[in-house]
DNA sequence: ACGAAAAAGTTGACCCGTCAACCATTCCGT
DNA sequence: ACGGAATGGTTGACGGGTCAACTTTTTCGT
């Protein structure tokens, strides 16, 4: 039906099967789906408000700053999650001291156990990703990821 | 600086360098950016714009619909977009006598400059993703795209 | 050929994510 | 030690993108 549009050529430069961010947005969205329907089903918690969670199990107490760099997402966007998070009984802060400025961010039993609850699931299918790559698969593929990713900062180039 | 927090491992289940789905999510945003500062320099369209020029460029009378499923995107975005692209000049609508309910679209002359004004510097950038792998490791790379959409359509393995 | 179901498109509501402005605190050069 | 710059965080506004409801037109089974 639509695949067959897709793969046409028509007067495209090539054909969109190959061209890869187009890839690359199709594949980014179908994992977002599925994680976010993942995370529905196992706690209810949203994609950012599992990120988040994530960072605060690794890290044992950090703050919205470290968070937003880890995960790559905006302060703002970490700063609105984890105050939904804390008005869910998920985080607590407590005010740093020695600095005044931010606020140190941890999980609550129950936050933990919301999370315990979802990262089985969560984890099963980052290991099913890689799984569907052999060693040498895998190797080649984030070496790409890498390249593409050093393409795409290129500033000024086009 | 934060990259050494973001190798680190921590209690995480691997180091974060190694997630897929994290992975390709900052390629695809560091790749939306840089597409969006080409679009913006070279003609002022944003990316949905491009995307459903693309789309007309390649099939000449097309309609709402079968851009919205070409390019994956949500048919009310392709509506307000292509709106917005007939508000511009750039797009023209006519109505299909054998079924009243679509619009055939296609190019004005001015969307078609707009058009060729962009596209050698979206086509550059294509090209040098491309050409930042040799030929296996193209293959690789695609065949891994493959198996990656494969498992993340699957419905409910977790 | 009639009515139900499907398809095309539009619209409104909503969430995600980004950007810019801003406040408070801390750092640092002189 | 003072004033300006840098840092941490919050907020408001906005565009991107999805979802659901609805209208109109077409298709199709009986």
């Amino acid at each position: 039906m639509d695949t067959s549009l897709a793969s046409q050529s028509g007067r495209l430069g090539r054909p969109l099967e190959q061209r890869v961010s187009y890839r690359l947005a199709r594949l980014h969205v179908k994992l977002n789906v599925q994680a976010t329907r993942i995370l529905r089903r196992h706690g209810g918690l949203t994609l950012v408000q599992w990120r988040v969670l994530v960072m605060l199990n690794a890290f044992a107490e950090t703050t919205v700053g470290q968070v937003a760099r880890m995960t790559r997402f905006d302060k703002a966007l970490i700063s609105r999650t984890v105050k939904s998070l804390v008005r869910a009984g998920l985080v607590k802060a407590r005010s740093d001291d020695s600095d005044q400025r931010q606020q140190l961010l941890s999980m609550t039993a129950s936050g933990t156990r919301v999370f315990d609850a979802a990262a089985p699931h969560m984890y099963a299918r980052q290991d099913a990703l890689l799984d569907s790559m052999d060693a040498t698969q895998r190797e080649v593929m984030f070496d790409a990821l890498d390249r593409l990713e050093a393409v795409a900062d290129l500033a000024d180039a086009f």
